[in-house]
DNA sequence: ATGCCTCAGCTCCTGAGA
């Protein structure tokens, strides 16, 4: 099973290049993805293009809002118990779809920016980022099988950002921030890109200014996280570069995940 | 240099992103 993460910055721009990666797989990705989700789609729900995915052999769930935020979860097999944002948290943007794939809980989201350490925007962050662990924490008592991944926002360590010393407490770097995320994992998840080695200075998001792509100017911020009952099949975790090479890209790049645990539902039972 | 790109919207400027 190969789960996605993708920021895409505006789905209405960025579809052709959505569709296209998921019908024409880049050497990266090798196959498509059975489960897909989305963020910052940035379009409203009745303008959701439902039919090109459907066309494209994906089912579709979506939550959206007009001008920012927004997301989405495609899926080879249809979604069930299917959640719009944190239960029991008001909040007037769209940032989580959460849905049950192949025995897999899959939540979706798009962390709040921040903007800048003690913002009101950096403390509407933290409480989220507070909502968001106590749900998960329930969540993981109910779906063992779990993944959480998306546009986190959040650095994990000085090996995410391409200028440690220049970016040192700004946002996405933040102790707070990462104190956050430590919390995410201590509820029993795992990074799944730091399960394996990797190349120096990866990165999963690029300015669009000052040539920051070519001159791998970057920080990772787009995280996949799977539960403790999953970390044995994890089999890979990487970033594909190659959509951030295309014209208009993303500013983000899309983080893949394999899961062998194709003989969940199959296997025999004696 | 509170900017550099990019996107959306009450669109020819502004706010927000990260």
């Amino acid at each position: 099973m190969k789960l996605a993460t993708w920021n895409v910055n505006s789905l209405t721009v960025r579809l052709p290049q959505v569709l296209d990666w998921l019908q024409h797989p880049t050497e990266a990705l090798a196959s498509a993805p059975d489960v897909l989700v989305l963020q910052e789609t940035k379009t409203t729900d009745d303008k959701f293009p439902h039919q090109a995915f459907t066309d494209a052999g994906y089912h579709a769930q979506w939550f959206g809002q007009k001008t920012y935020n927004g997301v989405a979860l495609l899926s080879r097999t249809p979604a069930t118990d299917v959640v719009r944002n944190i239960p029991g948290f008001e909040d007037d943007m769209a940032r989580v779809i959460a849905a049950t794939v192949d025995g897999v809980r899959v939540i979706g989201a798009y962390f709040p920016n921040g903007q800048a350490p003690e913002s009101d925007k950096f403390v509407y962050k933290m409480r989220w980022l507070e909502a968001l662990q106590a749900w998960v924490h329930e969540q993981l008592k109910q779906y063992p099988q779990l993944v959480l991944m998306g546009d986190f926002n959040i650095t994990v360590d000085d090996r995410d950002v391409w200028d440690p010393v220049a970016l040192a407490g700004t946002i996405h770097c933040t102790d707070e921030e990462r104190a956050h995320f430590q919390q995410l994992i201590e509820l029993g998840l795992h990074d799944a890109y730091r399960l394996f080695e990797q190349p120096e200075k990866t990165y999963s998001w690029w300015d669009y200014r000052e040539f920051a792509f070519r001159r791998n100017r970057g920080l990772r911020i787009d995280h996949i996280l799977i539960s403790d009952a999953l970390k044995s099949q994890v089999q890979s975790c990487i970033i594909d570069k190659a959509p951030r090479k295309n014209e208009r890209p993303s500013d983000h790049a899309p983080v893949i995940v394999t899961l062998d645990n194709t003989t969940t539902h199959s296997s025999p039972s004696s």
